[in-house]
DNA sequence: AGCACGCCGACT
DNA sequence: GTCGGCGTGCTC
């Protein structure tokens, strides 16, 4: 007699024994447990119920007498594809992290709550012989027509789980299950809950930690949605709230316009130059074998139009489209473009949306009711049953880096899925990454190049404001004359003008007049910035913040001298030389809520102000026609940090945010300023010149043995004892070499470290690193994760944790 | 991580 | 003689 066995992914797992679970498939659930289905099984020596999904299902004749039973399966369908359900497998072997963490990532939050659930009478009839079990079942349920909501049933079953008789009524079709629909009426305002800024340690009932880990993940949700998924109670809130541990703000309900009955989009006219790459690229999607193309075209040159095009091409066949944005708060108009021109086609991975719309869509997609899924990084793993195109915008920016757990970058995955469905892969930038142009250069991908701006718009014309000559001419503030000057010029004729303040943070430090020493964090090492809206000194790392007192902590001294220029700082200068002009702030850590940006975008679009002034944000994706003269406050902090990519990084932004200048009819300027004019990468921005900026970079590259020319990846050791802390650091790198040596000679592999995280403590914890150059394949993966795994279990390593970020976005 | 098993000291 | 300390080992 063979038995059906589920090779399950478990949740929560350690790294250390994470491995496949072999369960037994009860009969009664036969039906309901395919390859990638979720399953309830008992984990442990106390059976605790744990969430797994099925990558594997099969029979077998004599099955080890350990196994245990599956408990239940709570959905009717499989939640992931063979395709997703195979790719956790292998993304979690690339990111050295549990299967089912790469799972949870393919999945959207709502699904790990509760779901209301409703249990119905089937009204067809039934000749079928019950047992007395499933007679008492049927004894509780409600007439036919009425439902009864799963706590209920289940409470007067008696169980927490859906029992055996119940499952067994449902697949005789007695009794019918049904996801109650989530989608409600909402009123025009919500109360919304998020966490507090600076998270104080408090002990958490488990009901309350609930809440806190669903809004760690989620961010930010109403009150309603809260309570929703978790099945806590108002007071449970409200006593989080009291605490400190999170708070509320109010939320204006913000809706996606169900696809606007207004004109139908209009038909993509393309120019010369954009149908010649359209042709390429749709030759290629047409040939269906999975490849790369990087669209590469200067700001302005209407790539947009180039996929849009392509996506219509690609829609009428029956497979999947993904495109993912940066970040989608910035491109509401991109999405409604996509609404406007695919309508119902289209689903929208928005973390804006509530927990219940992203669940929505996510099954939308799921169930093949969509065909395109626009969002942000997560969007690489919509669950298409098919894919024949994936296009990635803006390719280069590092929001598709994940920095938690599953540290995957989006383009990998993409190519992972392209590979597999055959589909074609579009990487769309006006500053490449280094990695992406070089393969483009050696013809791994097909270049797509796009030279001219779209319409009469030329490239702005870009000038460096030497800051050392001011200051030698007496200007101490801020803003250069060239760049009061253009200000007034514009404000004169009513042209609209962006400044970037490149700098993280929106305030100043502060520091003791006598001892010069910056006040830091008690936790961290960094110093903490004043935020003059709470008037208190803030950690951006850890939430810490603390009153600003008059006296210096270290010495007493009652002079503080605040240092730096923050945005709002600028703000007070800008409306001190020009009072008529009317300004709008935009900090990328605002506490504003996100929809507010949007408003404030769009006020600004429409004439009613006059300057817009921010962090790096406002250089990223906006599109605004009026918009003649851009300035940039200080080129300098960005380009002088320690990793390999910041180069690259402080080049792109300066391209992008001069290309938001002249977008219209009007021809646009820039103006950059700088205390080291001199830098060549200044100048190659300044000229807009990626092409000899990329030779310069991939030269340094090479020599320097970095990406492309070599894979690279960072191991973090972290601890809240010091001491502890490096020697684990030294204890790891002690022993990855060992297994070099001994097991793993031919594999080619530099190393760098250990050496202190230059942020040396976060939180409270410190920090130390380990870079490998090395060459990826599935030796060098087996080498590494039987490293960590070893070190992990080992009881030396006890309070200290270890990471492997595989081509890190920057070097901590 | 949890949780059980197991082997030594302080208590009814 | 038993309750409970936390060291060690396992998770199908």
């Amino acid at each position: 007699m063979s038995v059906l066995i589920a090779r399950t992914a478990v949740d929560k797992t350690l790294y250390s024994f994470d491995k496949p679970f072999d369960y037994i498939v009860p009969d009664f659930l036969k039906d309901r447990v395919f390859k990638g289905s979720r399953v309830i099984v008992p984990f442990g020596s106390g059976n605790r119920k744990r969430q797994a999904l099925v990558t594997d299902l099969f029979e077998e004749e004599a099955p080890s007498d350990k196994l245990k039973f599956v408990y239940s399966a709570p959905d009717n369908y499989p939640l992931l594809t063979e395709e997703l359900t195979s790719l956790s497998e292998k993304l979690s072997q690339r990111c050295y992290c549990t299967r089912f963490d790469t799972i949870r990532a393919m999945l959207p939050v709502g699904i790990n709550y509760r779901i209301s659930c409703v249990y119905s009478l089937s009204d067809k009839m039934s000749d079928h012989e019950l047992s007395d079990e499933q007679n008492a079942v049927l004894e509780l349920m409600p007439p036919v027509g009425k439902e009864i909501k799963q706590e209920k049933l289940f409470a007067l079953l008696e169980t927490d789980c859906e029992t055996k008789p119940l499952c067994e009524l449902m697949s005789l079709g007695i009794v019918n299950k049904q996801e109650k629909a989530l989608r409600r009426v909402r009123d025009a305002s919500e109360t919304m809950i998020r966490l507090s800024e600076a998270a104080f340690e408090v002990k958490l009932t488990p009901r309350q930690q609930e809440v806190y880990e669903l809004l760690c993940s989620a961010g930010e949700a109403s009150e309603k949605e809260l309570r929703y998924f978790t099945g806590a109670s108002k007071s449970v809130i409200d006593t989080l709230v009291k605490k400190g541990v999170c708070e509320t703000f109010v939320r204006e309900v913000y809706r996606i316009p169900e696809h606007k009955p207004m004109s139908k989009a209009n038909e993509i006219i393309l120019t010369d130059e954009q149908q010649t790459a359209f042709d390429k690229l749709s030759k290629l999607f047409e040939a269906g074998k999975a490849a790369v193309s990087l669209l590469y075209g200067v700001t302005g040159a209407g790539k947009t139009s180039v996929f849009m095009k392509l996506m219509e091409r690609a829609v009428r066949t029956d497979r999947g489209i993904i495109v993912m944005v940066p970040e989608i708060a910035l491109t509401p108009q991109l999405i409604m473009q996509f609404k406007a021109r695919f309508g119902q086609e289209v689903a929208i991975f928005h973390s804006a949306l509530s927990m219940g719309e992203r669940l929505d869509e996510w099954k939308r997609v799921r169930k093949g009711k969509a065909k395109i899924a626009v969002g942000t990084r997560s969007a690489v793993f919509a669950p298409f049953e098919k894919i024949g195109l994936i296009i990635m915008d803006e390719e280069q920016e590092s929001t598709y880096k994940s920095e938690q757990n599953p540290r995957f970058h989006a383009r990998e995955v993409a190519k992972l899925r392209c590979a597999y469905h055959g589909a074609l892969l579009v990487l769309s930038s006006a500053t490449p990454s280094v990695e992406s142009y070089y393969a483009a250069q050696s013809g791994k991908y097909t270049l797509c190049t796009l030279k001219n701006r779209y319409g009469n718009a030329v490239l702005p014309e870009v000038e460096v404001a030497d800051m050392n000559e001011e200051r030698a001419f007496g200007n101490n503030s801020n803003f250069s004359n060239a760049l009061i000057t253009a200000l007034q010029k514009n404000l004169d004729c009513g042209e609209q003008s962006i400044i970037l303040i490149n700098r993280r943070g929106y305030n100043t430090a502060v520091a003791c007049k006598t001892c010069g020493e910056a006040v830091t964090c008690p936790k961290c090492s960094i110093s903490l910035t004043y935020h003059a809206d709470n008037g208190r000194l803030m950690c951006h790392y850890c939430g810490f913040s603390m009153k600003l007192s008059d006296k210096c902590p270290k010495c007493g001294c009652d002079e503080l001298k605040f240092m730096g220029s923050g945005t709002q700082r600028a703000e007070e200068t800008l409306s001190a030389i020009l009072p008529q002009a009317r300004v709008l702030r935009l900090d990328a850590d605002s506490t504003l809520a996100k929809q507010s940006h949007e408003i404030k975008l769009a006020e600004f679009r429409s004439g009613k102000y006059d300057i817009l002034l921010g962090t790096k944000m406002v250089a990223k994706g906006l599109d605004f026609p009026n918009v003649t003269l851009v300035g940039v406050l200080s080129a300098d902090q960005a380009m002088y940090g320690e990793d390999y990519r910041s180069y690259e990084r402080a080049f792109s932004l300066l391209t992008q945010v001069a290309g938001r200048s002249g977008r219209g009819d009007k021809p646009g300027r820039a103006i950059i300023q700088t205390y080291t004019p001199e830098n060549p990468l200044i100048m190659l921005a300044a000229k807009q010149d990626y092409e000899r900026f990329y030779e310069s970079e991939i030269m340094l590259r090479k020599a320097m043995l970095y990406p492309p020319f070599s894979d690279i990846c960072m191991i973090g050791i972290t601890s809240e004892r010091e001491q502890k802390c490096r020697e684990c650091a030294f204890e790891f790198s002690r022993r990855l070499c060992e297994k070099l040596s001994s097991d793993y000679p031919d594999l080619p592999i530099r190393l760098l470290g250990p050496s202190p995280a230059s942020l040396y403590r976060i939180s409270g914890r410190f920090r130390y690193k380990i870079i490998l150059k090395f060459r990826n394949s599935n030796r060098f993966r087996e080498m590494l994760g039987g490293v960590l795994a070893e070190c992990s279990k080992d009881k030396t390593f006890n309070e200290v944790s270890l990471f492997v970020d595989v081509d890190p976005d920057s070097i901590m």
